[in-house]
DNA sequence: TATGAATGAGCTTTCATTCAT
DNA sequence: TATGAATGAAAGCTCATTCAT
């Protein structure tokens, strides 16, 4: 039922609009009528597009996942030099995050209120975490994080670009800010993220690490010690 | 108002209910009337105890950010090793989340849609960054992750913790289990957490620090390589 | 079931409270536990005294109605020279409708929206107006506006002093003034009241009354005349 | 929005009804539903023409306002003879608050619980008044009603008319009655108003007008006299 | 292909009144 | 005689979706 060039460029117009709207309001907030206002179309074609407002985040959703996979994988390939790599591969997923930050924080936020799009988020999320997870078991196959669950450390380290970039870029946070300095970002993401895997010794006091060796006893997160 | 013991028991009764429902389905689905037959009253009475819906999240989200603060810190100086200090927070950070589940996640999902809670939680978001940002302040100053920003680090690590922890403790996440091993869960984050700051070198591969040297080449993050 | 003196102060307390109340913010508005609160009594103690808000209302009418009459005719029979019965009559209804403040106004919000306070300030209102159309009809006897309704010129004298009143001593009226001057209210209302009687020659233009004979053409209500 | 037939339609279906409903049970008791019903339209498209019940009445009212004024004025002006303009203008202020009965009884419902609503009551009141006292100090200028405070005179001769309007054209008043002579009621309220501003000496007994002179010592006011 | 008016279920909140104590 | 916690029926308003044109 969409096969003109006039019907394709009113769905095209469609999410565009919604893109602008949810990048301003969020899914939840984001009502078809705006989306429809926005697109210079009636609140009725919206429904000759898509099935309903869910159909559309889900469509929007399922182009994301792809392109996500594709370029990140792509930048990563293109690096031969691993931890490179691996800061080519953060960078790319900052700068994707920013252009998909609509239907990301889309499903986000559907997640949160839709069981459907919990399982959608999950997959999202597993589908990164599995990822990373065989290049962390890759890594310990040469000794490094020795011991370490890899689906956890994936878990944590994609909770933390996750989160890191929804906090940054989504303007409904409160805190993104026009003038981050997006390399600082993308850097502290890299140095973390190689830390955490790159060592052969267990962080402990029992046997403590060369690093931490000589961390100083005063060290604290409190003001004030008495 | 609310001053006998069967007032109290009431409002008790509500929040408990409240704190039920909304880790069930979180505070944007949970209704009023949901909440009042969970606590076996009459909608009309939620009101004597709580000026809206709102007004009880921001109470519990109150309480929550005291009680927060209060036990990370108490935790983390109660230890003088820091790498052990650090392990109890993040332990203490972990118990007290599944404990305060509803009001996080409900705090996090009222900021999604409304301005005013968005500006709340940035606040509790911020107060742990400081903390954080703090604690490595004073390592920097001991010469350990020289040249990063401690900012963006703290946010980074408590992205990292506030998104691992929704991840595997609400149920609403979709990948919650029951079987999951705490224990596993905070060593995880601790080590990423030690080894993220006691280092004293940058990773790069123009200078490569010593412990990734050696990553093969064929480390990759993708399925297949051909 | 009120028959202790204890009992009586309370009841007391409820209708002293209640005119404070509705002094405020009127009937509509008044809240059963606002009255209570300001009585310093438990809600639930209003209905030991009184069946409903409604019949509070309704108390406080009758004893209103009752008091007005008397007060008025007892007045107004003091004084020999009808004119200056008529002036007292006025002055005393006017100072009667501020302490009676409350219950007037709420009898006529009352009727604005229950039919049975409907008929209630109907009652009233039709008692005042067969008091005024009498003492007009002895009027007409002795040669004073000759040719009127005295039904009509009563209802209309009646609609002018309440109005009146209620406009320049109800708080909720916004036009109620602590300064006012209530000699100068009662003297106004008292003019027209009889000069609206006391005439033998209808006001007309084709037989014009001695009064208006020179009334100037230019006389005008709007602002400016081309 | 709005710009169809068919929203033009809708939204004047609305007004019609609400005119209807609101001339039945007042604006209080005029649930929105009520309202829907009565236009043959379903309640969620009210609020498609109309922010909420608040604003159909502020609209309503800001139209009768403007009305009121115009057509009271042009009558006025279009009789040269001032004591027949002020029978015509009195026969106008009639009509008019037969036609827009509603909204007038509704603003003056909604005055007596909404403060916004009784500033605005004020405001058409406090309109109305200046108009009179324009022409009462005009009137004064030429001798009439010696003395006489103009505001105070036209707040009075204002209230009258209001409330007289009211009480025989308000079927919820109780008092409206079909068969009412409407010639002799714009008859009454002009002869009062007429007498009360055309005459040049006070009504008092130290120095008795003409007219009063041989009032009857035994006018009284009271049902019986001993 | 497009319009935009129309729908209606569902939600939060209020407050006179009741009732266990 | 008194308390005050508890009740529950309304009411206004929202917004994804439908449908006549």
């Amino acid at each position: 039922m969409v096969r003109t060039p006039k019907g394709d460029a009113s769905k095209a117009a469609f999410e565009e609009a919604a893109r602008r709207v949810m990048a301003r309001v969020g899914y939840l907030n984001a009502r078809v009528n705006d989306i429809a206002a926005e697109a210079g179309r009636s609140p009725g074609l919206f429904y000759v597009y898509f099935e309903s407002k869910e159909a559309l985040l889900a469509e929007m959703a399922a182009n994301f996942s792809e392109d996500l996979q594709d370029r990140v994988v792509a930048s990563y390939r293109s690096e031969p030099d691993p931890v490179l790599a691996l800061r080519q591969a953060i960078a790319v997923f900052w700068r994707i995050y920013g252009e998909r930050l609509p239907e990301i924080v889309g499903v986000f936020q559907a997640a949160m209120v839709m069981p459907h799009f919990a399982e959608r988020w999950q997959e999202i999320h597993r589908e990164g975490t599995a990822l990373v997870a065989r290049g962390i078991r890759q890594s310990q196959a040469h000794g490094w994080a020795p011991g370490m669950d890899p689906e956890l450390m994936a878990s944590a380290l994609t909770s933390m670009i996750e989160q890191f970039c929804f906090v940054w870029q989504y303007p409904g946070s409160g805190l993104a800010q026009p003038q981050l300095d997006e390399d600082a970002a993308v850097e502290t993401l890299w140095q973390i993220w190689a830390h955490a895997i790159y060592w052969k010794e267990r962080a402990t006091s029992d046997a403590p690490v060369e690093q931490p060796r000589s961390i100083p006893a005063q060290l604290d997160m409190t003001p004030t010690r008495p």
